[in-house]
DNA sequence: TGACACTACCTCGCAGTGCGGAGTAGCTTC
DNA sequence: GAAGCTACTCCGCACTGCGAGGTAGTGTCA
């Protein structure tokens, strides 16, 4: 079964999480959530996502020249990238339980 | 907010988790679908599903003529498909801790 | 009889999104 | 100077859920 299937909707979801605390550059959140278990994560998805959120108006960005690279193009949260973040992870828990509880009741997996 | 997006993948599951069973045509799948908890499922999702799975060859079919209204087509789980449902609800569980710990890490809708 | 609602099924085409592939560019190491 | 890593970007594809629409049969209510 694909993985790729169940990022849909909840990549955003997943990047929101990991700049909550800190803000972040691309590289650098792909590093996030592949350390964070979500191992199959391709950059272009994350580069994509990034754009997608900052276009909702969800992220601020700033570049930080490097001396020892390329550029990084930093984001961040902003007052409704939280709000977001709140509420889509509540809209997760949600589903989740909806689904776990389908499972459990049938016993599938356990 | 998109629950749309979030059964991406999952669907799939879900609709293997209720013939688990019980065979069923596909309104009465819908059905328990919705009473389930998923309420937002579409019809055309779930005929569609139930084609691709099918066609996967993870379930049977058979036509129950009915004198009480139009015919219904019956799918039940066959071999391979309890075998799918198994691997897919693993593969479910561990996606969704790993999701889980992401957002608890950060406190994320507690 | 007509209007409506419900069950039950199907098809078509769209929309969102993750990904593969390719490309650019700079740095470090051998 | 060839590799290999970091860092970013763009294009187009593939998958899948959904909305809109259609076909039929049954039952209900006036």
């Amino acid at each position: 079964m694909d993985t790729t299937q169940l990022l849909k909707g909840v990549l955003d979801l997943a990047v929101l999480a990991v700049l909550k605390d800190e803000d972040g550059y691309g590289y650098d959140i792909l590093r996030r959530l592949r350390t964070a278990g979500l191992d199959e994560v391709g950059d272009a998805s994350v580069y994509g996502t990034l754009r997608r959120l900052f276009q909702a108006g969800l992220l601020t960005t700033y570049v930080v020249p490097s001396e020892e690279g390329p550029h990084r193009k930093y984001y961040g949260l902003n007052a409704a990238g939280r709000d977001q973040l709140n509420r889509a992870g509540k809209t997760w828990r949600t589903f989740a339980s909806t689904m776990d509880a389908l499972l459990d009741e049938r016993g599938v997996a356990a």
